[in-house]
Parts: C-alpha cells; sequence; structure tokens
DNA sequence: GCCGTTTTCGGCCCGACTGTTTTCAGTCG
C-alpha cells in the first residue's frame, strides 16, 4: 500500500512538532514545515515522481537530505527521523501543541516537570491544579488550558469558504461603518479564496484603533473578545469562527492588506526577497535601511505599491501560496488574465425537480437568466440512482419538451439539453448510446462504488472518457468535505486521457465539492484539458456558488482560455459535435 | 535543513498581545 503525499506530510510535520518540543534549531523546524507543505499540495503522488526516479531536490526547500528522507519514507513507509524521534517523546505529546497558550516550551516545561504526555494526563494536572506555579505557567493560562480541554473543539475545524462568506459579508459591512472607518476588507486565507477557511482576518482602515474596536464589540455576533489591543484584536463569534480584526491608517492600508492576506509562505518569500534588495517588509510598509538605524518608508499605500517596490507586478492573493508566484511575477510570467465569475458565460450541470433538484425547471431557467448566464444545462441524474429517481430514455424525452415549452418564455438564455449519467462500476454508462447521441451535453459522474481499488476506479473512468458521447467529466475526485475523502483514483492518467479524448473536466462549485482541486486544476492546464466551472445547482440560489469556483479556478492559474464555458454557446456546441 | 551574480558558511520574516515578569519570554498569526 503506498503512501499518500498526504502521509508523507502529516510525518514531516510531527517532526516538526517533535524537533520543536526538543527546543532544536527553528529553521531546522521550519525546513521540515516547509517539506511537509510542499508534499501536501503537490499535484503528482510524491510515490510515483520516487518511482518515476525524479529529482525532488527541484522542489522548493527540498534539498539532498530531504529528498533522501522522502525516497527512503515511500519506499519503506517509515521515516527513520521519525521513528527516532518517537522512540524518545511519548505517543501523544504533541496533540498539546494544538491547545492554545500551548507552544514548544511550555510543552517541553509540562513533560520535564509534570511528566505529562497526553492530553488525558494535562486535564488530570489541571483538575488538580498543579499547572500553576510552573515557570511560565500562570492563573490565566492554566485556565485557557481547562476551557479548551473542556470544550475540545466541536467548532475547532475549518468552515466551508461559502459558509464563511455568510458570516464574513455582514459583519465587513458592519466594521465599513465604524466610526473613522473608510474601508474595510476581509484578508486571510478567505481573501485567497481558500476552499475552506479556519478563521476570518479583516483589515479596516481608520485612523484610530479603539472606536474601530468598540463598534466590534457591538457586533450581534460576537460572543467573547479574546483579546484586545490598539490596532489588532480577536473576538469569538457565536457559530465558533475566530476573527481577527485589524486597524490600519490608510497610509499601511496596502501593506498591511499583504501581509494579513498571506499566505505565510508567501509572506515569508516576499520578505526574503526584500531583504535581497536592502529592504525591509512589514504590515507598516516597506522601509529602507539607513545608517544609524534609520530607515525610510518607500512603499504601503496600495498592495501595488508593495510590489512595486520588489521589483513586481502585483501578484492576486488567490495565487499567493509560494508555489512558483514569486519567480513567476519576477520573470513576467504571471498568467496574463485569471478567469473571474464574469467570464462564465453558461453553466453546464444543475439538476431540477424532475429527479433531486428543489426547483422546477422554469424556476431554475429563471434563476440562471436572472444571474446572466447566456445558457443553461439542463443535467439531471440517470436512472441507476434510485434515490433521485433517475431519468429513463422516455422520461428524457419527455423533459425535452418542457425544455423546448419553457425557452420560449425565455429572452436571453439558451437552454440546452443534457443529462448527468452514471459511469457504472465497469466504466459503462447508464444509459443507451442513442439516448445520449440526442443530447446537447452529456457530464458523465461516477455516484457509487467509491471505495474501488485504484486501478479498477482509474480504468473504470478511463473508459468512461472514451465514450464518443461524453463532453465533461463531473467533480472527477468525489470528494465530498469536511467527511468524504476522494475516491482513489489516478488523477494524472484521467486527466491524460481526458485531453486525448476531448473531453473536459468539472471544477463542480458544490461547497462541499469543490471538486476539481486547485492543484489538480493546475496539473489540467498544464495538460491541456479545458475546465468546466458548473454549479451543480439543485436550487436557482445555487448559481452563485459559481463565484467561488471561478475563485478556485484562479488558484489553479486557470485563465479564460482555459475554462470551456468562457466560451459562447455556438462555439460549444462545435466542440462538443467534434 | 536549505541556500547562494555580494556567500559552500552563516545566515534564515516581522510585529502584536498576553501573562508573566520586574524588563521580557512565549505564543500567535
Amino acid at each position: 500500500m503506498a503512501l499518500r503525499n498526504a502521509d508523507v506530510a502529516a510525518g514531516f510535520d510531527e517532526v516538526a512538532d517533535l524537533l520543536e518540543i526538543q527546543g532544536e534549531n527553528p529553521f531546522r523546524v521550519r525546513a521540515y514545515r516547509n517539506a511537509a507543505r510542499v508534499v501536501r499540495d503537490l499535484p503528482h503522488d510524491v510515490a510515483e515522481m520516487v518511482s518515476a526516479g525524479e529529482d525532488l531536490t527541484e522542489l522548493p526547500g527540498i534539498g539532498e537530505d530531504l529528498a533522501g528522507q522522502i525516497e527512503r519514507f515511500v519506499k519503506t513507509g517509515e521515516s527513520e527521523v521519525l521513528s527516532r524521534l518517537r522512540k524518545k517523546a511519548p505517543a501523544g505529546i504533541t496533540q498539546l501543541l494544538r491547545l492554545p497558550s500551548l507552544g514548544p516550551k511550555r510543552v517541553r516545561t509540562l513533560r520535564d516537570r509534570l511528566h505529562i504526555r497526553s492530553l488525558d494526563e494535562l486535564g488530570k494536572a489541571v483538575e488538580k491544579g498543579r499547572l500553576v506555579g510552573l515557570p511560565g505557567f500562570g492563573p490565566k493560562t492554566a485556565e485557557r488550558i481547562r476551557e479548551a480541554l473542556k470544550a475540545q473543539a466541536p467548532t475547532a475545524g475549518r468552515l466551508l469558504l461559502a459558509v464563511a462568506a455568510q458570516y464574513a459579508r455582514p459583519l465587513v459591512a458592519y466594521l465599513a461603518k465604524a466610526p473613522g472607518a473608510s474601508r474595510a476588507e476581509v484578508a486571510g486565507s478567505f481573501r485567497r479564496f481558500k476552499e475552506t477557511v479556519g478563521d476570518l482576518d479583516i483589515l479596516v482602515c481608520a485612523p484610530s484603533g479603539p472606536p474601530v474596536m468598540d463598534h466590534l464589540a457591538r457586533w450581534e455576533d460576537v460572543e467573547r473578545v479574546v483579546a484586545r489591543g490598539e490596532p489588532r484584536a480577536t473576538v469569538v463569534l457565536r457559530s465558533g469562527l475566530q476573527v481577527d480584526v485589524r486597524v490600519v491608517p490608510a497610509e499601511c492600508f496596502g501593506a498591511a492588506l499583504v501581509y494579513f492576506t498571506g499566505s505565510k509562505a508567501h509572506n515569508i518569500e516576499i520578505r526574503r526577497l526584500a531583504q535581497e534588495k536592502g529592504l525591509k517588509i512589514s504590515e507598516y510598509g516597506v522601509f529602507r535601511e539607513r545608517a544609524r538605524g534609520r530607515e525610510t518608508r518607500v512603499a504601503g499605500e496600495t498592495e501595488e505599491s508593495v510590489y512595486a517596490a520588489l521589483a513586481l507586478p502585483f501578484i492576486p492573493p488567490e495565487l499567493r501560496e509560494n508555489l512558483g508566484e514569486v519567480k513567476a511575477a519576477a520573470e513576467g510570467r504571471l498568467p496574463k488574465r485569471l478567469v473571474s465569475r464574469e467570464d462564465l458565460r453558461g453553466d453546464l450541470h444543475c439538476h431540477t425537480d424532475a429527479t433531486d433538484g428543489r426547483a422546477s425547471l422554469e424556476e431554475m431557467a429563471r434563476g440562471a437568466e436572472a444571474r446572466g448566464l447566456s445558457y443553461l444545462a439542463i443535467t439531471d441524474h440517470s436512472p441507476h440512482l434510485a434515490v433521485t429517481r433517475g431519468l429513463t430514455p422516455a422520461r428524457l424525452r419527455a423533459q425535452r419538451k418542457l425544455i423546448e415549452k419553457v425557452q420560449r418564455k425565455l429572452e436571453r438564455t439558451r437552454l440546452l439539453a443534457g443529462i448527468e449519467v452514471d459511469v457504472l462500476e465497469d466504466g459503462s454508462l447508464d444509459l443507451p448510446a442513442a439516448a445520449l447521441r440526442e443530447l446537447d451535453v452529456v457530464v458523465a459522474a461516477v455516484h457509487t462504488g467509491l471505495r474501488l481499488p485504484r486501478e479498477k476506479q482509474t480504468a473504470r473512468i478511463l473508459r468512461a472518457l472514451d465514450d464518443p458521447n461524453v463532453d465533461v467529466l463531473a467533480h472527477p475526485t468525489g470528494r465530498l468535505m469536511p467527511e468524504r475523502e476522494p475516491y482513489d483514483v489516478d488523477m494524472e492518467r484521467v486527466l491524460t486521457r481526458a485531453e486525448e479524448a476531448g473531453v473536459a473536466v468539472e471544477l463542480n462549485a458544490h461547497p462541499e465539492r469543490m471538486d476539481l482541486s486547485d492543484a489538480h486544476c493546475r496539473m489540467a492546464k498544464e495538460l491541456g484539458v479545458l475546465v468546466a466551472i458548473d454549479s451543480d445547482a439543485h436550487a436557482p440560489t445555487n448559481f452563485d456558488n459559481l463565484a467561488f469556483a471561478a475563485g478556485q479556478a484562479r488558484r489553479g492559474w486557470l485563465e479564460t482560455g482555459d475554462v470551456l464555458n468562457t466560451r459562447p454557446v455556438a462555439e460549444l456546441t462545435k466542440l462538443f459535435r467534434g
């Protein structure tokens, strides 16, 4: 059983945790953390890269030593560094780091003074009041730990982007009206359109902090204030979502926006670049060192000015992951025009109440028209998905009549007749070819047999791609966040075959799916596969999710030309026929 | 542990807040 990228990443993260608790060189710790991140975000299987003999030292932050470690890790299933560290450290001690106020130093104190090795033992020690009086532990710290242990993370997970947006938008609108505020922006992973966000980072432009913080504390959703200073505060909303608010004056706003948008890895990279140029970047601006410790400010009012000070063009937030964007910017190789929601002319995947949708065909069509979509494919389920009352060929023909009838009532949106046809376990399709040939669009999807072994799952999907009637492969990895992992499939082979067969792959905008991932979008682009950004709407409001999917596509470096449904409908039907 | 048209050794991003201090360490982002 092959080791996955996530396994390797988790191993290196644990190495970093254990080294940190030991008090190792922090830069060595950082090297392992960086390696974990790089491997986790890799679009290819690192195990396959190893067996193909690829040079892992090409990866950023991976040198001779780590490349060798990765190689042995995936071949033997074991990291010798990790095994060695685990022998010295009790299992479970890294769990302690997840608690607030506990970092490596205090965890070490707990281990050395009280021989605490697990959350359980920590809990007992806290209840007996044994923490207070240890160096670095006072009553407040002990109490915070006690509360965190009691709460044990019912809401500690990350929120889906679309869910976080429901909390972020009203709050940011409210903060923009704080006394003295001229604008407010959500930064952080939310602004980078990450598929999930852990907390909200909100930046408010105002001359003075305290009036804004008073205003914040009065927001109806605020449950408690965790920390509060002049320019910075942290609150927890009733939903459990943590919100960090930072107030900055106008001349710093750009620098603060860069800093608060992150990612952390991107910030470290641009600060390193700044150092090379004799500059220093902080959330207050870009500074040039002068004699006798004095410094002059050279940029900061806008994000553009910060990047310009580094001789870089503006880097869109969605690209700021330190996955090559800084180098690409320096060399003028950034994507010219990343795709946006406004570029999407149509949608090729939605459902109606004929199967599991919650709205009629006419309501769906009007919903699409109201949102400016110039075409919409009606793609209900096929018979195999019995729970949805999937369409038989006869019902499919009847739906065709209904489409023609509704079409006559529409002014600006062209309806396409389609189907989301099930890919059966042997890779054949759930409807006869004759029925599929009559349709404008055939979207193929796996809904059952999710646990097939990798080889069978891959072969099954490849066979479906070879069917000449298939136009789009829907939600290609089948994941549902947070509970269902993607099925085990070789995406590189799937995407390669999709390119050969002229089939587009879907980026499904359902908030729990967001399937393709950003890394797979980038892989699709490299392999020359068109991506269809589809809503999979089951109700008219679901069309609004397209904006989040467009954000994910930008994270995958996709430009307008890389996306199938940026094309006008005439061009599209030509592509399908061909 | 990584990395290099100023370096193969000596650096490695930067600042705020809290709680613990009695001038600052640890944590966090």
